[in-house]
DNA sequence: CCTTAGCACTCTCGCCTCACGAGTGCTAAC
DNA sequence: GTTAGCACTCGTGAGGCGAGAGTGCTAAGG
């Protein structure tokens, strides 16, 4: 009875979809041939459309406005209709030098990127920071704040710094401090978790037991990389609420049920950025695998998502380090750009961090177009 | 016309505010007699309500529905009618428990304090990051990351600590870098702003020329220094956004109109929190005064903040580093509550960064009452 | 078999009306 | 100064109605 997936009815998939997302209204077959100039009348638009109905891709939610696209729909599009762009060049050089002008300053990357992604894709953006597959201490320094405190800078293979007070001794000159950071540093080298619990249990260096301070300070870092390793949910950084909340779906169309729907809305999209609830089981799934991905509504079962979309994308370096980023918004979502936004984001990032790790170390600008090394 | 304020009328606004705070429902003068066994009937409460109203304090919506109280209301209570609480000491001690378990964390401080206020007070919090009145550069630390790349930690006086990678010559060895910024560190140890751009504009150390590598770490100090300077505007970090929109007011009570306007509500309140527009301005206020600070909806002639009401409290330790913390939230807000909550807070904040500055440095623990050395 | 014109049908949306109830303001008595 | 009684106001929600939009169906045409 439905018929087969024509090239028209593609077509008309595609271009309903289109329309959608820009208008957000149920669209109609007469305002598709007047839109599109399509050379069929309207008639034999809704029949096509009826198919695309019966195939599962088109809905309308009552018997009169015209049709909305389901899930499948927006899968199918995602997956045979879209075109692949890339952002404008113009665009990429603006967030290259956005990027350009926080060199150096790497614990701002996260928050920069999420910040870009979603004023580049009018909608909310989540990003996890880069992390280490396996934290491998590197070094420890001590620097002492006054008399009684120091800050212990620890740092770790791939540029991940972690600082923290600690009291000391009001006896402790510099190069005390220096010389404990030292042992402990020379200890501790390129140790992982467990070899570095290891190590502290023995109590030595090269046969000669620690101080009780030099001691303290391994437990420091001991107890430093457990925290690390423990905090198995990795936190979300967002932004771009307000972005996302600019959308129509939160506006009230009409009916004032309607509108108490569109703020439970909001509340719950508030909750989901916040607690990254749905999110969080997406966030390895995308470490996972290579490329861009796309989950639409409740495609993955997360009931809470229904309504919602993600794009994801890791990034980071091959077998080192790597973070996901990625931007959620309602399942009516210009799907193409903002692909290509997570998808030059992503890539951008990764050359940032591999230049941090020396992996085809560059001058000290990105100039590589960041699309080319990118699986599908 | 009016009639003098009595006693009597002092107890009914009073009544009201806690009554219309608990409901967020206009207060009838049935309900007060009946709810709090007032031994006067209705009618005489309707008179002195209406006295009220001609003094400006209370106001009614509609002919029919309660009355409300104005912000000259609140002000009135919060002056006059409030009874000063403290936190319960099993809250205190909560509190105290969670910032334990951050100690050395000292950039966790802040975000914590945003999450307890918020949790504690059931609004939406904000807080500035603590600032020195004036940086002092203290010291610089390199630490190589790998042969191309290290990371600079420039520690100023007061625990404040800013990190940078920046690009280094493959040949250096750790001792070179130890001497370089030993060397920068030497130069500029103390020294504020101007005087470091003095320095760096000399370019030399006792009489000797620094080396290009030193004076590029010079440079890249003074250029920290001076962005930190010219972040005129505090970025004001802020939670709870949840928490205060669970608050009524943001529920549409009744009628579509009502419902835009929550919607409204809703998106100004995120643009507020985001931006700090509007709350922008309190903070050199809240930093020049002591004490806690209450301003309470348009009192302060921003327009954006009519509905709200904003907690302030500086803290810090005098002279050295201050920073702002509190509640925002509608006008209907707990004011007792609210008040002893960011004071307490704010007085907990204040003692742990005096014991990183060693001024009454205690064991490890915060024990002293921190409502003991507030001013009113 | 596909396409198209015509038309009845359905359903939302906005508007109006109306009755109800809550709470006040006023007046007069205590 | 306080209180009872009562008329009045106004928000609220339910129900009804007309208009308009868009479809589904049917039958005719290529």
């Amino acid at each position: 009875m439905s018929g087969p997936l024509t090239e028209r009815r593609q077509t008309i998939l595609k271009l309903v979809i289109q329309e959608f997302v820009d208008t957000a209204t149920p669209v109609a077959s007469e305002t598709l041939v007047r839109k599109y100039r399509l050379p069929v009348s309207p008639a034999t638009v809704r029949n096509d459309m009826a198919a695309l109905e019966e195939l599962g891709f088109l809905t309308h939610p009552h018997t009169s406005g015209g049709r909305i696209p389901t899930d499948a729909g927006y899968r199918f599009f995602v997956e045979n209709l879209m075109e692949r762009t890339s952002l404008s060049p113009a665009e990429q050089r603006m967030i290259r030098h956005q990027f350009y002008q926080v060199r150096g300053e790497l614990d701002q990357w996260v928050q920069l990127a999420c910040a870009v992604l979603a004023r580049t894709a009018h909608n909310a953006s989540v990003a996890t920071a880069p992390r280490a597959e396996q934290l491998r201490f590197k070094s420890l320094e001590l620097i002492a704040i006054h008399e009684t405190m120091a800050l212990a800078v620890m740092v770790f293979h791939g540029g991940i710094v972690k600082q923290q007070t600690l009291p000391i001794e009001p006896g402790r000159t510099p190069e005390d401090l220096r010389r404990a950071a030292g042992i402990v540093s020379d200890l501790l080298a390129d140790t992982t978790l467990s070899r570095a619990e290891e190590l502290a249990a023995t109590a030595t260096f090269n046969g000669i037991p620690l101080s009780d301070f030099e001691r303290g300070l391994v437990d420091l870092v001991v107890r430093a990389m457990q925290a690390f390793e423990e905090q198995a949910q990795e936190q979300i950084y967002s932004d771009g609420l307000l972005e996302m909340l600019s959308q129509p779906e939160f506006l009230p169309a009409s009916g004032r049920d309607d509108a108490e729907r569109a703020i439970e809305r909001m509340r719950r999209t508030l909750e989901i950025l916040k607690s990254g609830r749905g999110l969080s089981p997406l966030i390895p799934q995308a470490l996972a695998s290579g490329g861009v991905q796309v989950i639409i509504g409740g495609e993955h079962g997360e009931d809470a998502m229904r309504d919602y979309s993600v794009i994801l994308a890791r990034y980071g370096v091959e077998g080192a380090i790597a973070g996901v980023l990625g931007v959620i918004g309602p399942t009516r979502m210009a799907y193409p750009r903002s692909i290509s936004t997570v998808r030059y984001i992503a890539s951008l990032m990764s050359n940032l961090l591999a230049e941090l790790y020396n992996v085809n170390a560059r001058p000290s600008e990105v100039e590589t177009d960041p699309n080319g090394d990118q699986r599908a």
